[in-house]
DNA sequence: TATAGTGTTATCGG
DNA sequence: ACCGATAACACTAT
């Protein structure tokens, strides 16, 4: 289930093997994976068109489009988000497949498009598709990426230290909102705040300059080990996030709780 | 069998 | 304006 360095990983994957294919059929009848497009509306906009570029910030990403003529005239943004069940897989004419890693969904077979929620046919016969089971997933043209905060794999020090301040919101949930920060999911939040050594239900407006400091040590380091080892899953505080877990530095038994909405692992021994 | 879940968005109430 | 809670999406893992 993705967070950014899954998305990452689609991201690669639509750069590498679907730039520069012509589109020559859509399949955008999901309503509401489509939303708030009508079906068609989709497919009309790309129709004869190619995906020129691809971009990520945070967990969203967005294609650049180009018509094929001679002026390669710019088209529409096409937007993917994954959700949380949400992958990108990309076939050739025969059918052969590559995705973003093996990161979910292991019973999957390759090939399989039962949960295929939008399709773009490529005019050499493969595919690109957004294979997503919950439907949590989301295509739409001309994304709104304006709204999103600073990503939070390249965000400065001066960035993060504006995206914690105003109000009184656990940092937990702030980390959380993409507005503020993007592309930190739940699992890297609490990797985050325990690499930092700080309870997630802290009012961001309690945090000193260390505290923040810190957190952005943590985010920043998280993030970039995650990019590196390929997922979240790779995460040193992941395995400890379960029923009986403890610190992976001081042993202590970890608690759980519910911090801004979501499931929270924290060590009440060293993150306070 | 029942429940929780690595995400976002909209809405409601305080 | 801010913040917390809830619902919606529909499937998988435990």
């Amino acid at each position: 289930m993705p967070e950014l360095p899954e998305v990452e990983s689609a991201r690669q994957v639509i750069d590498r093997y679907a730039l520069g294919r012509v589109i020559a059929e859509v399949d955008d009848s999901d309503t509401y994976v489509c939303r708030p497009h009508t079906p068609g509306e989709i497919r009309s906009a790309l129709l004869g068109r190619r995906l020129s570029a691809v971009h990520r910030r945070g967990k969203s990403m967005w294609c650049e489009t180009t018509g094929v003529g001679r002026t390669r005239k710019p088209g529409p943004l096409l937007g993917f988000h994954l959700g949380m069940s949400g992958k990108i897989v990309v076939a050739d004419r025969r059918g052969s497949e590559v995705d973003g890693g093996d990161y979910w969904e292991r019973g999957r077979k390759p090939g399989d498009l039962r949960f295929a929620r939008f399709r773009l046919t490529f005019a050499d016969g493969g595919h690109l598709a957004l294979i997503d089971p919950r439907r949590l997933g989301r295509v739409r043209l001309d994304p709104p990426v304006e709204k999103l905060g600073p990503d939070a794999a390249v965000v400065t020090r001066p960035e993060f230290q504006s995206a914690m301040s105003r109000g009184t919101i656990a940092v937990k949930a702030r980390l959380l909102d993409q507005e503020a920060l993007a592309g930190v999911g739940n699992l890297l939040a609490d990797q985050a705040l325990w690499a930092a050594r700080i309870r997630p239900s802290r009012p961001v407006d309690e945090l000193t300059p260390d505290d923040v400091d810190r957190l952005y040590d943590g985010v920043r380091e998280s993030v970039a080990d995650s990019l590196a080892d390929g997922g979240v899953h790779t995460l040193s505080f992941f395995p400890a996030r379960r029923a009986g877990g403890v610190c992976p530095r001081c042993g202590a038994a970890l608690q759980v709780g519910v911090v801004g909405t979501r499931t929270t692992w924290w060590c009440p021994v060293e993150q306070v």
